[in-house]
DNA sequence: CCCTATCTTGACACCATCTTTATGCACATA
DNA sequence: TATGTGCATAAAGATGGTGTCAAGATAGGG
């Protein structure tokens, strides 16, 4: 179900009413995960790995303010905290445990929502890059490159395409349809052989004695497979 | 002057009292930096390179909004929205923009000072500075300024937006439609002519051997990339 | 109003890539 | 041994992407 969905959203909030209005509204935009008290949105924040989490601060069996520090003892994902406390005093204090920001109840929907994006922003730019590599084989998906033996390669789209599949499902077998529908789209599925050619180029580049793959490994009558390190 | 104070705040703000009021709040915890306009502050953001920045939307050279999307171009310090405003719109149109946070006016002071403390505390460890530089090639994003084997480079200002999207992507396979998309809009996603054309006359300004390129690298079929120096 | 810089569009040569065709190899089976 | 099947590789033609020049079109400033 987390599909095309990017980001993760965690609700800690003890109202029923007001955990199914965030879904509702976010839902569109993210997953969503639901907490309803101090203990299990801390567990959930552990567990469910959000990427901004939504804090109420009137919990019943854990103070807000708790919550932010012990989530910031592990963690820097950005926290809003939605609270009907209006008090200055209440956002200072939430702030200075480790909130990004503070809304107070009633909120706009779209402003939440900005906000929500804007958290999002920040922290994007500093995540970092995930990178495939076995041996002598790096994949960098994110800008795109390949390097084998130090050396950068550069590969065709359809070369890339067939490599980011295996990259994406490394260890596992890829069965020839499978690639086939994914690269080339279902009119392919009975051209087994411009798949073999594609490998063949692929191997050529990436591996250092083609004729002895290292990394694409030929699974008979099934598929290919890509070597994983561990 | 006062260097024992570790942050500087950038206050943009037409109006003197404001000012005035935000250096007192300020003053005893940071090196306060003052501007009047849109234009001038956006002078002082490059020049004193604040560690956060007060806008005020109501600027009556240029608009809040067009303020924060020039500093962007450059940098990711963040912005602090202080304005009159109060509509849902005029909020998500500024975080969307690229602001952190928006307060409404009248604040009270402890909140603006704890929001600043939370908007230092999120960008403590990362500072990227505005310069690219590879090999001959270095383009300052602050001043707009490019200079190749030592020559100051005068480049249109379609030119520099691609280059600025390539530098602050840099290393990154940028594709045709990204480019477009951001550059003339989506509505030259089916135009990918322009884009080479514009390449072409930028490769002629910055590489040494314009059909050997060694900035602006070609994707065959997929878009173009910066090299980088690492 | 004209001049200049810039943007857009068209034409064309060139090159990379894709697909197809052909051939060889390994292995299993009759 | 003969034969078929699946896989790997090489090569060639077709296709479409890419770089460049140059000619209008447009807009902004003097």
């Amino acid at each position: 179900m987390n599909s095309n969905k990017l980001f993760r959203v965690l609700v800690i909030d003890d109202e029923l009413p007001i955990r199914r209005f965030l879904q509702t509204i976010l839902e569109n935009e993210f997953t969503v995960h639901l907490a309803e008290g101090g203990y299990s949105g801390l567990a959930a924040a552990a567990t469910t790995k959000p990427d901004v989490i939504l804090l109420d601060l009137g919990l019943p069996d854990l103070d807000g303010i708790e919550v932010i520090k012990r989530i910031r003892e592990w963690s820097s994902v950005p926290i809003i905290i939605l609270s009907v406390r209006e008090r200055e005093d209440d956002k200072v204090a939430a702030l200075d445990a480790g909130a990004d920001d503070y809304l107070s109840k009633p909120f706009g929907v779209n402003e939440l929502q900005a906000r929500i994006r804007a958290s999002l922003r920040r922290t994007l730019h500093q995540t970092p890059e995930p990178l495939f590599s076995c041996g002598d084989l790096a994949v960098d998906l994110s800008s795109r490159r390949v390097t084998a033996s130090g050396r950068e390669i550069s590969l065709t789209p359809t070369e890339y395409d067939i490599l980011r599949l295996l990259v994406t499902h490394a260890g596992k077998v890829l069965t020839h349809s499978h690639i086939l529908k994914e690269v080339w789209g279902v009119g392919y599925l009975e051209q087994p052989h411009v798949l073999r050619v594609n490998i063949s180029n692929l191997r050529r580049k990436i591996e250092s004695d083609p004729s002895r793959p290292k990394y694409i490994i030929t699974e008979p009558g099934v598929g290919y497979r890509l070597k994983t390190d561990d």
